[in-house]
DNA sequence: AGCGTCACCCGGACGC
DNA sequence: TGCGTCCGGGTGACGC
């Protein structure tokens, strides 16, 4: 993604970008509509905008919304039509101006969506934890909808947009919270500290440009700097702890267990 | 509503 | 070397 980023040297910006065709060597990236009609709406369409909303790439068009999930091992790259292409480029957009927006994908999990009204898709999410209309209040209010695990409702889309398996681990190891705490068992000091802990996480992220994990390589150095995540058996870096690995909701969990205590004080 | 489970993917890592 | 097996990311579908 970093190569789509605004102001990069030597690279257009996508906005008036039009669309000329598309090339779907993995037809079931599209989840919508099919990849027959997916292909022949597409074609003539321009590109007005660049946005995120949660983990979705979000393209407002002339006509409609393009929607783009990256999923675990997607990478969107602009490159010049002639330069060689990746082995795993699976779906690509020829625009005009002989450029390309490639769509990577090693794993083949992402997904593309073409819709009229993108908030058949977005009108899930959960708040957009960066914002600055998101508050400790905002969290407070979303976690006491629910009693359940704190993992699995911070990894819950339509409670926060965004968090993923890393940022949730670097999060709750920030706050100090335990991955199985109750949603409804947090004190407002707690809450603050989560509050503070999944913003500090997400901005590290950002500032390191996102993370590389397994040898999927996007470019990002963020995974040199997990405190728990994937870091099982090495020292906590506030403690010393060896960091603990547990299942929660089938997700790996990274914590410590002296700075994430299973019962609060 | 929440929780568990499975499916979707594939290439790298690992064990034999 | 060549097998087999496990792993993990995010999400949706399904059953309880």
């Amino acid at each position: 993604m970093r190569s789509l980023r605004e102001g990069q040297p030597g690279l257009p910006s996508l906005a008036g970008m039009q669309i000329e065709r598309v090339t779907l060597r993995w037809p079931r990236h599209i989840a919508t509509p099919s990849p027959a009609v997916f292909r022949r709406r597409i074609g003539g369409r321009t590109i007005c905008d660049v946005r995120r909303r949660g983990k979705y790439l979000v393209f407002p068009l002339d006509r409609g919304t393009l929607l783009i999930h990256l999923k675990m091992s997607g990478d969107l790259r602009l490159a010049p039509a002639a330069s060689p292409p990746d082995r795993f480029d699976r779906t690509v957009l020829h625009l005009r101006q002989g450029w390309e927006l490639r769509f990577s994908d090693a794993r083949k999990f992402g997904k593309l969506y073409l819709l009229d009204d993108p908030s058949l898709v977005l009108s899930r999410l959960g708040p957009e934890p960066l914002e600055r209309a998101f508050t400790h209040r905002t969290l407070a209010r979303r976690l006491a909808r629910h009693r359940r695990q704190l993992k699995p409702a911070l990894l819950d889309q339509s409670v926060i947009a965004g968090l993923g398996n890393i940022y949730t681990d670097e999060a709750l190891h920030r706050s100090g919270l335990h991955p199985l705490r109750s949603t409804d068992s947090l004190t407002d000091g707690e809450i603050r500290s989560l509050w503070r802990g999944i913003r500090a996480a997400l901005r590290n992220g950002l500032r390191y440009d996102g993370a590389s994990i397994d040898w999927v390589y996007r470019g990002g150095d963020f995974q040199n700097h997990f405190r728990v995540y994937q870091r099982t058996g090495e020292a906590c870096p506030a403690c010393g702890t060896p960091i603990a690995r547990m299942v929660v909701g089938q997700r790996g969990t990274h914590f410590c267990p002296t700075c994430q205590p299973e019962q609060s004080s």
